[in-house]
DNA sequence: CGGCCTAAGTGGATGCTGTCCACATTGGAG
DNA sequence: CTCCAATGTGGACAGCATCCACTTAGGCCG
């Protein structure tokens, strides 16, 4: 107790061993509770109980650490849709099949985005760039990102009859901009703080929308 | 050209005169160029010929001032909407004239947001809330706010037949998940860049969803 | 017409941030 | 066993929001 009073993490070797994966640790979690601008370098290297400047062995500067924390919480989102996907009750009917496994892209989406608000604004948060929602460390279990599944979902659509093929090139930006515009209004905007039946309607509501505007 | 050699609006006068203004505009302009984040008190404050603590003032703190651009920018939207509308061709029919001023509040709304993506991202960057939104400093010419610009509109729709009545309450936040998505993807995402014709295509191809969706 | 009250602007300070530089340590390759 | 390069440290700097005490002067009251 003689050093200091900081945080718990303390080290007696000089060097940490895994300070990359820690800081992200850290990271994700100031993400967790107050979105990407919580994520700030010193409290990082706080938490890992290092000195500031030793964050810049690992990221060249926040914003590289901000994106490995952008990266994380996308393919949190991956991860999110493939669970409700999987949860979704077999059915014989293909067509169900292929319309409950594109809802569950979107409702999947939109969970995350209710229950992680803080990681899934820093998800989305790319300083002059979201492109890169495609990258490989953006991947769920199954390895696809979000946007994969989502493209996925609609040539589901597709081979079961639900969607005209003319219909179905840049069909994941008209349901991605319906489905993200949501969850915003949901956790930044007026619908914030809405009980989570109501929350639950108007998913079910937009996603409703997205099948027959489609 | 002694006492330094900051901006160029100088003062003579110890008082101001117009202060709150001038932080604003200022403000503004910072936003316009590099979005909420980039509106930084003491630049604003510089660029009025003033100390930073002047700034306090007129407003609580920084998120006050950013308040007061995010509903400049939103009177601007409003705007934009306006003249949108404003410049429907004259029909006889009036479902087409009511179908014309709906998608027009669609037009104006992202045609905005590509516009003035520093703008539209203050307008709608609300620390923990964006009720706001309807607040009638964020009103355009016509003393209505964005919001209940799309408000009448659908009413509209529903007045012409062309939506039912019993799909009429919520619609709002239907519609304002899909073109609030979409700006985002334009502005931020990864239809960010996209050519203006192409732009203008994907505008038409969600608000053809809506349309058909709502 | 003159004095004073108070709104508006100033000056200086504090603690936070990201980032740069030079230096210390040490694990592992040769 | 030695030395190197990767990793962590210490100190510094500029910029930021914000707080406090002080100054200035515009306009109201007598």
């Amino acid at each position: 107790m003689s050093p200091a009073g900081n945080g718990k993490p303390k080290r007696d070797t000089y060097r940490h061993g895994d300070l990359r994966n820690a800081l992200i640790e850290a990271a994700l979690e100031l993400a967790r509770q107050g979105g990407p601008e919580a994520v700030v370098l010193r409290a990082a290297t706080r938490q890992a109980g290092v000195v500031p400047n030793a964050a810049y062995r690992h990221f060249a500067d926040r914003d590289a650490l901000l994106h490995a924390v952008s990266q994380a919480a996308m393919a949190q989102v991956a991860r999110t849709m493939e669970a409700e996907q999987a949860a979704v009750p077999p059915t014989e009917n293909p067509a169900a099949a292929a319309r409950a496994r594109f809802r569950a892209v979107g409702t999947g989406y939109l969970r995350y985005a209710r229950e992680e608000p803080g990681l899934f604004r820093a998800a989305f948060h790319v300083p002059g760039d979201m492109t890169h929602a495609a990258d490989d460390t953006a991947a769920g279990a199954t390895g696809k990102t979000p946007f994969e599944l989502l493209g996925e979902a609609l040539d589901g659509l597709v081979d079961a009859g639900l969607l005209a093929a003319d219909r179905r090139p840049g069909a994941e930006f008209l349901a991605w901009s319906a489905v993200h515009g949501l969850a915003i209004l949901l956790i930044d905007g007026p619908l914030r703080g809405l009980p989570s039946t109501q929350a639950h309607d108007a998913v079910q509501h937009v996603i409703d929308m997205i099948e027959r505007g489609i």
